[in-house]
DNA sequence: ACATATTTGTTCGTATGTATC
DNA sequence: CGATACATACGAACAAATATG
């Protein structure tokens, strides 16, 4: 094992958070759910108790850990997301079997001028008129993802009330005439996210975010909406579907259920 | 903007080196003219100037902003490479018209036995005997991955000195009579880095990492490897196609090219 | 009930890093 | 460049809860 940098800008403690986070994903601590010792880990970091202490902490915070006097440190079972995306993703029917209970929050739209990342995935001329709409996805009453999405203002004159009124864009698509849409290209990409994520999501600082960036398009080719969403990536990950048959969502459910997203635990 | 948070584990100049990492990624700074000033950047953060600095200063070191005395702080230009990931996806070939030197190092090889992960992936009992391979990928002397993949040890007997001599996972696999292979699923999620890939990809603590977790088959949908690899997500996104026509590795081409990854600019 | 080992929880002190002024 | 306040990390010791035999 390499050990823990310092001078880093990143304390120990957070980094060890890190790798207890990363260890628990690979299933390494499988046995009984239950974590080494606070000494065991310390040994294993080589830093001192207190600062494997600071990690457990964190993490305890963060709802990852539980820990109990006397008996020792557990993890809480939190089941991550998948999110599915292919040919026919639709976003609100993706998480549909996994979470209990999912929303779309409407956060605030504009009207705005084509950018040319903007221009060239709807293939319209720079500074077209665009509607922006921002939200907040939630799964379990737990925010999940952030995302903006924009569609040529032009040809979904209204579509803000529309969309408020149905509460879907595939329902809202289909009140001007489109009967079906197709997933064309998602880009993926991971960041730190940054302040306004960090505090729609209620994420802490160094937290990362899995950002994809779609283009859905009629199925003749044109180009219908273009979308940018930074999902929680320790809430959530993503599983591209490769396969051409005329499979719906039904073939990429799982059976994975959403964790219960168990918070203060008797601490 | 959301002010820096304090306590959180990660140094008030790292976060904000992670935030201009941020802006300028997504293109808030003009590439060409110099960033704000110390001065204004420590107000846009609510911070001191001595910690604008520092956060300057490593930027300055991971080969991202360029000082001259007296002019400005300037932007490196590095455009991040695009990974295609698609029904016909093929790793060597990804990367080919990106970067003017790509290389798969192989690290190393075992004979595992198949756990539960594996097992399903490929569709083999659990326990069976499989071949481990893992990887480093290097683009223009940077190494962007790191990754292991595994295969049915009795269906791919003496593969290893095949893939040494050969190169390539695609070539070698023609040799066992897999003329075409697609790919059925990549599964994708975002996390810290940890300590050993830290290393193997020269990355700072902190570092986030693309985990890609792909299975491909034959035509007739026989597996025929499940890889799990980690990209450094600094410099690589993952750009996936859904189309469903006939078109190879070719269609995925982009206009990127690979950033010649400046380093020790005149400091 | 008892002693003992193990585990987490708390309180001192001290040194260094971080951030402001 | 200091001077100051706070966060981080270490070390030692002790307290409280739990598990074992």
């Amino acid at each position: 094992m390499g050990p823990m940098e310092r001078q880093s800008g990143v304390a120990l403690w957070r980094q060890i958070a890190d790798q207890i986070r990363i260890a628990i994903g690979t299933g390494e601590f499988d046995d009984l759910s239950a974590l080494p010792g606070e000494v065991a880990l310390a040994k294993r970091f080589s830093v001192n108790r207190h600062t494997v202490r600071s990690a457990i902490a964190s993490l305890k915070k963060e709802g990852v850990l539980r820990v109990e006097q006397g008996r020792g440190t557990f993890i809480v079972q939190r089941t991550r997301l998948r999110y599915p995306v292919g040919r026919r993703t639709r976003f609100t029917d993706g998480l549909a079997d996994q979470a209990s209970t999912r929303e779309g929050l409407l956060k605030s739209h504009a009207m705005e001028n084509a950018n040319s990342a903007i221009a060239e995935a709807l293939e319209l001329p720079v500074g077209a008129a665009v509607i922006r709409l921002d939200s907040i996805g939630t799964a379990d009453a737990v925010p999940v993802s952030r995302g903006t999405r924009w569609l040529d203002a032009e040809r979904f004159p209204g579509f803000v009330n529309i969309y408020r009124k149905l509460g879907s864009v595939t329902a809202s698509m289909k009140v001007f005439g489109i009967e079906d849409y197709v997933r064309i290209r998602t880009r993926i990409s991971a960041h730190h996210a940054d302040p306004e994520t960090l505090e729609d999501l209620r994420l802490s600082p160094g937290a990362i975010v899995l950002v994809t960036e779609a283009v859905n398009a009629e199925l003749n080719g044109r180009r219908l909406e273009y979308s940018n969403t930074s999902f929680a990536a320790d809430r959530v990950e993503i599983d591209v579907d490769h396969s051409i048959g005329q499979q719906g969502e039904k073939e990429q459910s799982q059976d994975h259920v959403a964790g219960d997203a168990r918070k203060g635990p008797a601490g």
